[in-house]
Formats: structure tokens, C-alpha cells, sequence
DNA sequence: TAGGCCATCTGGTCCT
DNA sequence: AGGACCAGATGGCCTA
């Protein structure tokens, strides 16, 4: 789904950015949820007078009668022009940023294990499985380190080691779960949304999602 | 049809 | 002054 460019809404919203000030200060788009700039430019519209007939000598008493209104309103133009003109410039960054945004997200999506005719992750699925998924990888690393260790200190454990200690394959989460579902709700079950995997290791037994579906025994 | 998700706009705030 | 970041508002699309 990727409305931002062909929505109508948006195209609306560019029509309306590309509108000349004239036009836009007669014309107040209906898509805008912040009416502020055709309000503004409906209330000072700099060109009020721009179609009522002009008397020449109406003119020249104006002239007469002080450039100062004429260089104000002129102003209050340029103002206007100037504060939209940096509200579509602003708005572009704006729209820039979240694309990168997104385009960090998505490159994050590619390298979580997922089945490839599963449903996109949603924004927040992603942020929470990658932090569970992260936090699984580190967890397996340090339970292998302490295996490592422990084979210092007793040599004839190593026989005793899982084959699952030089077998994970964390990227392929179809070696251990019969369902992508399963796969997936171990990695970012309600539970981990709870309490922190960063919780410490005295309460594994709810905080680790992950383990709790793929613990060592499964891959023996 | 309600609710979830998303893109975009917008104004405010902070930083350079 | 201008850019980056943020959060709220809004409206569109999709699905149960």
C-alpha cells in the first residue's frame, strides 16, 4: 500500500501548492486540515482590490495619499508568500524524512526472518520483533559462551553439548517451527511488550519469548 | 461499519 | 534564519 503518490488527497494538496497566490487567495482547498494560510490570505488578500475598477484619478489620490498603506499591504504580501513558501519547503523536508524513515524500516524488515507469503510488518511488529530478535541472538551467543567456558572446567561436557550449540541458524526459523505464526508470535508475543527482555535473566521464564518456544532442547 | 495503519500537513521547539 | 525532529490532527485505505 503506498498511497503518497497516487492518493487523490495528496494531489489535491499539490495542486493547491502549485497554485499561484492569486488563485489560492480565492480559492480555499477543501482538502487542507489547517486552513491558516488561505484564512490568512482570504482575510489580507493583497490583491482585494485586483479585479474592481480602477478610476486613474482614484489612483493617483492614492498615490497622493501615502505609499505607506501600498508598501505595507506589499509587505504583508511578500510576508504571506515568504511563510508559504517556507510551509512547502518544510512540508517536502518533512515528507523526505519519513521516507528515509521508512526506508530504514524496510531495510530493517529484510533482515528479520520472516515467510516470504507472510503479511508486511506492520511499523511497530518490526521495532518489536527486532528488538526481541536482537535480544534472542545475544542471549544464544551468551548461553554458547557459557557453554564455551564450562568446557574449560570440564572437558568430557563437551560430548554433552547439544548439536543445536554449533547448528543455530537463527535466519531460518523454519528449522524449528512447523508455522510461521508460531515463528513469529514467539518473537513478538504480548509478552515481551510487557516486561523487557533488558529485565535481567531472573525472569526469564516470562521474558524470553523467544527461548520459551526454541529452547535447546527443541533443537536436539 | 468500526478500528487499525498509514501518509501527509502543520505548528512548536531545539539546534546549528 | 533555516533545518531537524516531534507530536497532534486529518483523511484515505483495508480488513474483520
Amino acid at each position: 500500500m503506498s498511497p503518497k503518490t497516487d492518493c487523490p488527497l495528496n494531489q489535491r494538496r499539490e495542486s493547491c501548492c502549485e497554485m499561484s497566490d492569486g488563485e489560492a487567495s480565492s480559492f480555499s482547498p477543501p482538502c487542507s486540515p489547517a486552513p491558516s494560510l488561505s484564512h490568512t490570505e482570504s482575510e489580507e488578500c493583497p490583491f482585494g482590490d485586483r479585479f474592481a475598477f480602477q478610476d486613474p484619478r482614484e489612483t493617483q489620490r492614492k498615490k497622493l495619499k501615502g505609499n505607506r498603506t501600498r508598501s505595507k499591504t506589499r509587505n504583508e504580501f511578500t510576508v504571506t508568500k515568504q511563510r508559504k513558501n517556507r510551509r512547502v519547503k518544510a512540508n517536502d523536508r518533512e515528507r523526505n524524512r519519513m521516507h528515509n524513515l521508512n526506508s530504514a524500516l524496510d531495510s530493517l524488515r529484510s533482515v528479520l526472518p520472516t515467510f516470504p507469503d507472510d503479511a508486511k510488518l506492520t511499523k511497530i511488529e518490526t521495532l518489536r520483533f527486532a528488538h526481541n530478535y536482537i535480544w534472542a541472538l545475544s542471549e544464544t551467543l551468551r548461553m554458547a559462551d557459557q557453554s564455551l567456558i564450562n568446557l574449560g572446567h570440564h572437558q568430557d561436557s563437551f560430548q554433552n553439548l547439544p548439536k543445536s550449540c554449533f547448528m543455530l541458524d537463527l535466519t531460518s526459523p523454519s528449522s524449528s517451527c512447523s508455522s510461521s505464526s508460531e515463528w513469529e508470535s514467539s518473537l513478538y508475543s504480548p509478552v515481551s511488550q510487557i516486561s523487557s527482555p533488558m529485565a535481567g535473566p531472573g525472569n526469564e521464564a516470562t521474558s524470553l519469548p523467544f527461548l520459551r518456544h526454541h529452547s535447546y532442547s527443541q533443537f536436539v
